[in-house]
DNA sequence: CTACCAGTCCTTTTT
DNA sequence: GGACTGGTAG
């Protein structure tokens, strides 16, 4: 049984997925076959009677790697997976918070803020307490609080020595108070709140440090401090972390997580058990020799080399263009052969490092008939209409919730504005209420708008009490006026049609989840506290924000950027964009380990590729409105040249190219002529290389003001780009 | 209270 | 170039 559970495991994969019980770390590199180790491992766990489900605690980042772990396990072995926790950091947290929400300091009904619901409760915060929100940005504040909530940190243990900070602090405190209030949390106060939860509550940490024998966590690089000491908690000294990652795929340090954490875990855990899967098998030979010669520019590694059983294949093909439209130009040329010579298109990925980028792609593509996919963009319950309806529900569930509460009491409009509101706010923080209780301090025609929508929440909480899922959301679009109000907008019908998918994502999410579905059933979960479905799914929306809007399944193009293809492959892929200053990206170069994380994403980027690579730049490109010039990314010259075949001839300068030099297989040469658009001015011109005695080299992207005013910015490739008074900087043409 | 226009600001992003 | 915010006019 167990032999064919195993069977077709390489030696590292085998010795992996049967280590002893104790603290191991799988250095996966890409391609390695990370996710059939992890669930094999669960699997094999079970199987041999090493654990039971019961035992086993599996962390994940997504809910779509949560999912794929999941029916990876169910395929594998006939069991119920249900007594299994598998999920994201949040997705557990939240669950253990509704567990013991009295010992946790929460209401039963507490609801989640995604991050654009927090952002507006720190906005009405600042508001509400006559704080100057140009001094105090609510993004910066919001990025305070959760970085320090992500450290571990409350109000009253950040280190500030001065007065900003001090602010920044107090504001801190009172958002968490105003939460509390509230009955809301965030997404980092899920966290830090479950690891309060368990570090002061002795029995509830027991319990589950002995119920969790094994704790299984993947993509452990992207882990933060907070999550590395929330396992660390759990795992107590007894149970076994088996932490999978790839420190050279650490892309998201930018938001707090933490590579220094594998480190770490090596040494405190004292682990001996670390296992590198070195052998790719998505990608081809040349594709390999590129990405790993790139990151062995990286000083700080755990090392790692991959390799593959597969030949050479193809080489790494390169193109210069004149421009972004030409490079998207040649690009759409390009996937015409591919799809003419029988390829998918839902094989062929075009990655980009910024979502800007997109515009020029698609814009051709679009031209060119070409269907396409753009990932990363509004999803389901982001959407504004979704938003309301689930404000409705909120309310419902707790009408302390008034960030809910704001969000709907005039929308549809009903007669209430900014000066209805301002009163109400001003009488409920007179007497610490709710804006919802407070509605009988406003008087007149707007105190009975007030009175009139309270009366609508309670009777939608009334009338639907008893309801299933999905005619309490039937009935909230339909009473609150939603629906009736995007009928009568021309271009609503989407958001009516979207509003009617919320009735069927109710509908499913009880399927699914395996509500009670009658009323005796209903009644045995209540008795057992069981949150009700209407709660598991306002918690399910926050939590997880659903699909992209894009149309699945068509035959399409792949768009997106390289953060979000991590985790995927292509047959071909398409990086576009290797400009300096746009991959690497030039805020990167200020950074501490700014460029190595670049460094990183290209390899991420690379590694998507199982046959085909294009890698490509632009001389020039609109940004921001501007036109601005750039050189080839330093990453291309980081590839051993014997695995590129240039499509364009190699140029030593980013400008002065020779049309008639040309002879890339598909590229109009004619195209090369909008090159010469750069505009004089002080006698220097945009685009034009210049010297600098201590940068070097670099090319003009803009030029401002007159006379002694008058300044450049320049790029001077891997010394950055620099702003310069043309008075002052002795520059020279080169 | 709403609708429209001008000024600002722009990496990456999951939960 | 475009999305979002804030101010003002109706």
């Amino acid at each position: 049984m167990s032999d064919r559970l195993l069977a077709g495991l390489n030696d590292q994969q085998l010795a992996a997925v049967t280590l002893p019980a104790q603290p191991a770390l799988i250095l996966a590199g890409a391609g390695s076959g990370k996710t059939r180790v992890l669930t094999t491992r669960i699997a094999w766990l079970i199987q041999t009677h090493q654990a039971s489900p019961q035992g086993i605690l599996a962390v994940t980042f997504t809910n779509k790697a949560a999912k794929e772990m999941v029916a990876r396990i169910s395929a594998m072995l006939p069991i119920n997976t249900r007594g299994m926790w598998v999920g994201t950091f949040h997705g557990l947290c939240n669950r253990l918070l509704r567990a013991h929400h009295r010992d946790a300091g929460l209401p039963q009904t507490f609801q989640i803020l995604d991050a654009a619901d927090q952002l507006s409760a720190i906005k009405r915060l600042l508001k509400g307490s006559g704080i100057d929100d140009e001094k105090y940005p609510p993004r910066n504040v919001q990025l305070f609080i959760n970085d320090a909530k992500e450290a571990g940190l409350r109000s009253g243990s950040v280190e500030v020595d001065d007065p900003y900070g001090r602010k920044l602090v107090e504001l801190y405190a009172m958002y968490d108070a105003q939460c509390q209030r509230e009955g809301v949390v965030d997404f980092s106060e899920l966290l830090l709140r479950c690891y309060e939860l368990l570090v002061r509550n002795e029995p509830v940490r027991q319990h589950y440090q002995e119920r969790f024998g094994h704790i299984l966590v993947d993509e452990f690089q992207d882990t933060n401090a907070l999550q590395y000491r929330w396992l660390k908690l759990l795992a107590g000294s007894r149970s076994a972390i088996f932490a999978v990652g790839d420190d050279d795929q650490s892309i998201y340090a930018f938001r707090g997580a933490n590579v220094g954490n594998m480190a770490d875990f090596e040494r405190e855990f004292r682990v001996q058990n670390v296992i590198r899967l070195e052998q790719n098998y998505r990608s081809h030979g040349n594709i390999l020799d590129a990405a790993n010669a790139l990151i062995r520019h990286n000083a700080r590694r755990l090392g790692k080399n991959l390799w593959t059983a597969e030949g050479t294949g193809e080489p790494v093909r390169v193109f210069e263009a004149g421009s972004d439209g030409l490079e998207a130009a040649w690009l759409v040329d390009e996937v015409r052969h591919l799809v003419a010579d029988g390829l998918a298109r839902r094989e062929i990925a075009v990655l980009y490092r910024s979502n800007a980028q997109s515009r020029v792609i698609e814009h051709a593509l679009f031209n060119a008939g070409i269907a396409y996919r753009v990932y990363g963009g509004l999803r389901f319950f982001e959407r504004s209409e979704i938003k309301h309806a689930l404000a409705y529900l909120r309310l419902i569930e707790n009408p302390a919730d008034d960030t809910a509460f704001l969000r709907v009491v005039n929308f549809p409009p009903r007669g209430i504005g900014a000066r209805t509101l301002e009163q109400l706010q001003d009488a409920a923080r007179a007497h610490a209420q709710s804006l919802y209780a407070a509605v009988g301090a406003v008087a007149g025609k707007a105190g009975a708008n007030l009175a009139a929508f309270v009366r609508l929440i309670d009777s939608l909480r009334f009338d639907t009490a008893s309801l299933p899922l999905a005619e309490i959301v039937e009935a909230v679009i339909d009473r609150s006026g939603l629906v009736a109000h995007y009928r009568a907008d021309k271009d609503g019908l989407d958001r009516v049609e979207n509003l009617e998918e919320l009735v069927n994502a109710a509908a499913a999410f009880v399927a699914e989840e395996g509500y009670a579905q009658d009323a005796a059933a209903a009644q045995a979960d209540a008795a057992a506290a069981l949150p009700s479905p209407l709660a598991a799914f306002l918690s399910h929306a926050s939590l997880e924000a659903g699909e992209n809007q894009a149309a699945e399944g068509q035959d399409a193009l792949q768009l997106m950027t390289v953060h979000a293809a991590k985790g995927l492959e292509f047959h071909s892929v398409f990086i576009t964009g290797l400009e300096e200053g746009l991959f690497p990206h030039e805020n990167s170069l200020q950074e501490l380990d700014g460029l190595e994380e670049e460094r990183r994403l290209m390899y991420v980027a690379i590694t998507r590729a199982r046959r085909r690579l294009y890698l490509s730049f632009a001389q020039s490109r609109m940004l921001h409105g501007q036109t601005r010039y750039g050189i080839r990314s330093r990453f291309i010259g980081e590839l051993p040249e014997g695995c590129l075949k240039w499509l364009t001839p190699r140029l030593r300068e980013a400008t002065g190219v020779r049309v008639g030099e040309w002879r890339g297989e598909r590229v109009q040469p004619a195209a090369a002529a909008s090159l010469r658009a750069g505009q004089e001015k002080n006698g220097y011109r945009i685009g034009q290389t210049v010297r600098h005695a201590r940068f070097g080299e670099g090319v003009i992207i803009t030029l401002e003001g007159s006379g002694n005013d008058a300044r450049a910015r320049i790029n001077f490739g891997a010394q950055g780009i620099k702003e310069l008074l043309l008075a002052i900087a002795k520059l020279e043409a080169a």
